[in-house]
DNA sequence: GTGCGGATTGTAAAGCTTTACAGTTTTTAC
DNA sequence: GTAAAAACTGTAAAGCTTTACAATCCGCAC
């Protein structure tokens, strides 16, 4: 194995001259830096990254903790923030949190903890009191996408205010009778999204003084199958069935699309739905929604935790300034319209 | 910062039996061993990975290399994979090669190799003559998934055994006009499946003494949208329309399915479609498919490395060892169907 | 020619663990 | 009770880099 020795040997220098010329520091004369770029090449020299770390105690490697990978908000996010660190010089390691409780153990305490990453990027995750306490022991920064994280920066849409408007769109077509598909209590993300979102709504029936009906919120798991079969159920009731419909996901806004179509409903014509996320397959159904930009958030959440580890600046910000709200668009397609006047 | 030796000293042992009673490789009495753990516990000690990793060599970290992240195929290996290997003591490092050919020369002199990896999974990656070299002579074992590597373990399906029986699906069914949305050559992956798969289908029709239009076979990206655009164009052909279609992924496939609606081209009535991949959505879109089981081969995958690396036994197989052909499934859902006699 | 400051270079320690080897204690067999 | 075997434990080296500190070199002003 070819290590820096054997580069100084070759080279014609110390050890010391060769970490300096490779890291490129302090000052190391044109002829020395030459000398040791060449052996280097020659040998295929690339330094152990563990010793690195033993040595400097930075790995150059970010922690990404996500409840699921193969979805597609988590996988938007995901790509968003790989390539930007990638970008930087930093290597990304995924924790995946989908294998319950002792696993989230686990990766807290003996992967993220083991000083193998620099910092951490969470993704729709609570962090409890006992996380955030060791982290911050360990003087790891911490940049949480997806919702606030109490001491650390984080990056969040307003979901009360996305839910708020995606109704207020279906309003103010002329629709009176609104439904909404929302999260499980069991898919209740760590930040209460599907709540967040389903107040938003609810206010926004609220202030334009419309008929609320129970029967009007559904529950669904943020998958296709979930939001075609909450919405089979509740367009399915010949009674008093909505002529709106809000889901809280795109894939379910899908779901609800090909429910409508399965059960003889017209979308637009006889029933609109408005989703959100921003999933690039939503302009192919034509789906009106919320976007979310989600691979920005990635993207930025991973910038702002590189920028806390090369400033060295993690100092405590106020609450305000902790929390970056990110912009969310309208995107109005051809799933929403004018209510029909019957 | 807690270490071995602060550990040492609480429990009143050597660091050797600290490392020794932590790690349970060899005989510590149950005494010392209780002891320790308590020390440890209390102190909330974890090893260092970097030292770790410089003393024995191993890094319990697998490079996980892909030409994409965020779509789905790719995602859901991913997933697979994590899982897997997060049950067998691994973490995962992830590297996109989505930056072009200086980000993958990159990825693989400056990262992979920097022994932060014990072993490399690459998905859809054909690694150059050089790459595997510096590979091998780093004694890191690899595995392949999504097309044979030489010299190294790998899973694959038969993609053009794929194609054939996706199409002999639609020749079975009566259709004679049998069109293709392949991949363009800019999408080719690294191992030419789109060709592949469009050798698989072309046979099938020769076999069935079929004829073959040229305006037949379309290229797309592989996204919902370039399956829309190419199936749009060759469906709105009044000349020479096919009555089924072969689409070499299950987004194009979607893509498909709406162009023909847009078309007003009932599926199947007018219009058989039939994709590959086994993407979650599928099923609600009716969408016949060949599955290929993704997740599925992530794990199995990263099983395969994690073996390798805990057996040692990394020694040269024969082609027909070295490469896993996967089983895939002919699902038929309600998008294909018997061909309307005019 | 001399002295000085700055640039460059080398030596050696530090970073933290695992593990070979040697030494000590305990158990077992007789 | 003793000798041999087994089990346990400790010391110290190895793994590879970065970097503080000290030493050396160079050019320049006088």
């Amino acid at each position: 194995m070819v290590g820096i020795i054997e580069v100084a040997e070759r080279a014609g220098v110390s050890t010391a001259t060769v970490s300096r010329a490779l890291n490129g520091k302090s000052h190391v004369s044109a002829r020395a830096r030459e000398k040791v770029l060449k052996a280097a090449q020659e040998l295929g020299y690339v330094a152990s990254s563990s010793a690195y770390t033993l040595a400097t105690g930075r790995s150059k490697n970010i922690g990404v903790v996500m409840p699921y990978i193969d979805r597609w908000f988590f996988s938007a996010v995901l790509d968003g923030a790989v390539n930007a660190l990638v970008n930087r010089g930093y290597d990304v390691t995924l924790y995946s949190l989908s294998g319950g409780p002792a696993a989230r153990k686990r990766v807290f305490e003996d992967l993220v903890l083991r000083k193998r990453v620099d910092g951490v990027l969470t993704v729709a995750v609570k962090l409890s009191e006992g996380e955030l306490k060791r982290l911050s022991e360990l003087q790891k920064p911490i940049v949480g996408i997806g919702g606030p994280i109490p001491g650390a920066r984080s990056i969040s849409i307003d979901d009360e205010g996305a839910g708020r408007l995606a109704t207020q769109h279906l309003i103010s077509l002329g629709h009176t009778k609104v439904g909404m598909i929302s999260g499980t209590p069991a898919t209740e993300m760590d930040f209460h999204q599907p709540y967040l979102r389903r107040t938003g709504y609810q206010e926004a029936l609220l202030d334009a003084n419309l008929d609320f009906d129970p029967k009007w919120v559904a529950e669904a798991d943020f998958t296709v199958g979930g939001g075609y079969v909450a919405a089979k159920q509740m367009l399915g009731d010949p009674r008093n069935a909505p002529t709106a419909i809000y889901c809280a996901s795109d894939e379910m806004g899908f779901g609800a699309i090909q429910a409508a179509r399965d059960l003889g409903l017209r979308v637009p014509q006889d029933i609109s739905v408005i989703a959100m996320d921003g999933h690039p397959m939503g302009e192919f159904y034509g789906l009106s929604t919320i976007d979310q930009k989600t691979n920005l958030q990635g993207a930025r959440g991973a910038d702002m935790l590189v920028d806390i580890l090369e400033s060295g600046d993690d100092r405590q910000l106020s609450n305000t300034e902790q929390l970056t709200t990110w912009p969310i668009d309208l995107v109005v397609r051809s799933s929403t319209a004018k209510q029909a006047t019957n």
